[in-house]
DNA sequence: CGTTACATTTACGTTAACGTCAAGCACTCT
DNA sequence: AGAGTGCTTGACGTTAACGTAAATGTAACG
């Protein structure tokens, strides 16, 4: 059951088919990163839209902030936007590449001393119960 | 110039060390991550305080919570001689390291989908520069 | 002794990304 | 008509990690 070209979601069914809630919808659109039409004073989001969300949601997993993905949004729709904001877009997308593959790279550092550390309190218990006995 | 194991730093001092504000480390202390000694009124960080702060920044670029640090430092810190404590200390580092190792997954994986959007978004940003000759 | 330079505590302010009511339309079913 | 359901717009609440300001203390300098 998948989602037609032409279909549009009531803000309901956009909760059950991304797992974000309502409230998060609207703040998106308050935060101009979504823009639903209407049918009457009700959301009705269209494949656009939903296209649109899915980058919000993958930015956020890149640990992007909310502004950071209005800005980048621009990089995806390049329809309309002069090469100087796509450059921007693209600098700002490699910067926070950067971060990330310090940020990996400390992890595994931080991992290996961590994994070291439990070796040695794994050992440490397991001397002081096999003297309990 | 480096610092001596029994030197001691005021708050200032410390700062200049570590790059970070008087307000950041009187706030750690009330969180009992710090607990440096008194000169009458004023703070004194010693050899083991700059480690534990060490040790707290870099939790923090590993995006740790404050909070989830406090929980770390006690565990480097094995000094709860006492068997449950170790035990308990032990377990929850095992949790922080399945944490980090998720992590660092995600993170895997994140960075190389944004590797791949770079890259068409590199080509896209050259195509429209080699076209406006 | 006064001033300058830091230090202290207390407490309210800030930002991001929503959560959580509250009050009120608009349908539909009965 | 009444009840129920879903949607709407406010608008205040929340958490983390500090910032910032006010009032006060204290040590050294000249």
């Amino acid at each position: 059951m998948s989602l037609s070209e032409t279909e549009t979601l009531s803000i309901r069914q956009m909760c059950d088919a991304y797992q974000v809630t309502a409230r998060t919808l609207r703040f998106y659109e308050a935060k101009e990163l979504l823009s639903p039409i209407r049918a009457g004073s009700r959301r009705l989001y269209t494949k656009q839209d939903r296209a649109r969300l899915q980058l919000i949601l993958r930015g956020k997993r890149f640990g992007f902030s909310l502004e950071d993905i209005r800005q980048l949004l621009d990089m995806y729709n390049r329809n309309g936007s002069n090469q100087a904001q796509l450059a921007r877009s693209f600098d700002l997308g490699q910067d926070r590449l950067a971060q990330m593959k310090a940020q990996r790279d400390e992890l595994s550092i931080a991992i290996t001393e961590l994994e070291v550390e439990l070796q040695g309190a794994g050992a440490a218990l397991a001397s002081l119960r096999a003297a309990a006995e």
